[in-house]
RNA sequence: GUGGCUGUAGCUCAGUUGGCAGAGCACCGGGUUGUGGUCCCGGUUGUCGUGGGUUCAAUUCCCAUCAGUCACCCCA
């Protein structure tokens, strides 16, 4: 057989980096929890139909058949399943769908794999895994909640060993309010020009703006001039005065954001920063949305995106206004594991390995494996009764820091990163707190 | 989905104007009949990403493909 090899956008990660990913995912796990988020796992796949219910990005969807689906009597079109590519659209149909059994508002996490069929680079990938939180209500959704989401963010991703981010903050009534208020028609296709800004510049972005949006040379200057507004703080709401544009959605949206940026301030200054040009998907952000910028690592995206859908999840005259962001926890790994900027300080999670003095007795060993696993530390029994120096170097390979020996005249425990050897009995010994898990750093 | 660049040992990389495939690090064994890391000696790294073509001969030239990466597209 020939050598498997990797499938492009399919990342696997090695044992270390998967102890990395586990203990992120803990914290994250753990700061939802903290702010009363409920738990929730939702299949991988979706009706077809679903899948693209909003966007038109079907192209990105995978779908699945059997091997040996009889192609007349298989469900074609609408019918078929797509594995999910975010956890939003299957939350909204979950809500839709139990409705009746939940209890708004509704506060829930899900941390799953989706899949995107997009050409991979790095960063990027077809299987990742998002860490998502997401708020519904009935009928309507108090706009605090779109203050809630950064502060969540921030806890989690400040809890965890890596750069500082910036959550970047707009509003979509703001654009579209001020898109209005100066007449420009088509405000999808404004926004998608104006989102190009950092990569292709103002005047690219005032061109693409007369040919896309029909906007005139003064539409475009007064849509540059909105999109270059920026604040770490609520004063971002004087510049847009200072626009003169009057529109009532565009006031409404406003006051929303200086809300959201009043509450973030003060739970935690610098998280945040109003940045105007922020776009995000086009086509169901009704209200505040959300990107985040790890620093030093800015030119690969957002690395934690979302905002309010006030249109999403809907059954009749019941309508379902939700907020959410997600971590891509998959990107943010690749990254970080890409400039080495994430380490474990061992290869397993083994805290000491018992050492074999000779075979008839291995079963002293596992005694004293037995002794320590049963109050919590982890432990493995060495491989072979090989001379004392190769035991200890299995150990040392994979960053194991205690080798345990086990003697007739009483047990010994060497601390193999400092050489120090001492007394010790498996019913009592206790490694320090710091060297009973890997430590991720 | 479109286009560019890259692909030699576990890692970092040399190399052949087409003629048996190399170095350092790492790894394994021994020096060191039972306590590693230093030192000394020795050893293995490999379908030269994969498949085809040209050629007496291809790791080298050509085509395709896969993977990585970059730009575009998109980003729920």
């Amino acid at each position: 057989m020939s050598k498997p090899t990797p499938i492009s956008g399919f990342p696997e990660w090695t044992p270390a980096q998967r102890m990395i990913e586990q203990y992120v995912l803990d914290r994250i796990r753990g700061t939802f929890e903290l702010y009363g988020f409920a738990p929730l796992e939702t299949r991988a796949v979706e009706p077809l139909d679903q899948l693209l219910r909003k966007g038109e990005t079907s192209k990105e969807v995978y779908l699945i058949r059997r091997l040996q689906a009889d192609p007349d009597t298989s469900p074609a079109g609408d019918d078929q399943l797509g594995l999910h590519f975010d956890l939003t659209v299957p939350f909204a149909r979950y809500v839709l769908e139990n409705a009746g059994k939940l209890q708004f508002p509704f506060r829930r996490y899900q941390i799953q794999k989706v899949w995107r069929g997009e050409r991979p680079q790095e960063g990027r990938y077809r299987e990742f895994v998002q860490a998502d939180i997401d708020i519904v209500d009935r009928d309507t959704l108090p706009a605090h909640y779109e203050a809630e989401m950064p502060l969540v963010i921030g806890d989690a991703l400040r809890s965890l060993p890596i750069p500082p981010v910036t959550i970047q903050l707009n509003n979509r009534k703001i654009c579209e309010g001020f898109y209005r208020g100066i007449g420009l028609t088509d405000p999808a296709a404004a926004l998608r020009a104006v989102d190009k800004l950092d990569k292709i510049g103002p005047a690219k972005v005032a061109e693409l703006l007369a040919e896309t949006a029909g906007a005139s040379e003064a539409q475009a200057k007064a849509c540059l001039a909105l999109a270059e507004i920026s604040a770490p703080d609520a004063s971002f709401a004087d510049a847009v005065r200072a626009l003169g544009v009057t529109d009532p959605m565009l006031d409404e949206g406003v006051e929303e954001l200086v809300r959201v940026m009043d509450a973030a301030a003060a739970h935690s200054p610098g998280l945040c920063v109003a940045d105007l040009r922020i776009a995000r998907g086009l086509d169901y952000y009704t209200g505040t949305v959300y990107e985040t910028q790890l620093a030093g690592y800015e030119r690969f995206g957002s690395i934690c995106s979302g905002g309010r859908y006030d249109d999403l999840a809907s059954s009749g005259s019941v309508r379902f206004p939700g907020v959410g962001i997600s971590i891509g926890v998959t990107r943010l790994l690749g990254l970080l594991f890409g400039a080495g900027a994430l380490s474990v300080s061992r290869d397993v999670p083994t805290c000491v390995l018992v050492a074999v003095t000779n075979s008839e007795e291995r079963a002293a060993s596992n005694a004293v494996a037995d002794a320590l696993r049963s109050r919590g530390v982890p432990t493995e029994v060495s491989p072979s009764a090989a001379k004392f120096g190769k035991q200890i170097r299995y150990a040392e390979r994979r960053g194991i820091p205690y080798v345990w020996f086990p003697g007739a005249d009483g047990d010994q425990v060497k601390d193999i990163r400092s050489g120090e050897q001492v007394a010790a009995a498996a019913g009592e010994w206790t490694p320090p707190r710091a060297d009973l898990k890997p430590l991720v750093s």
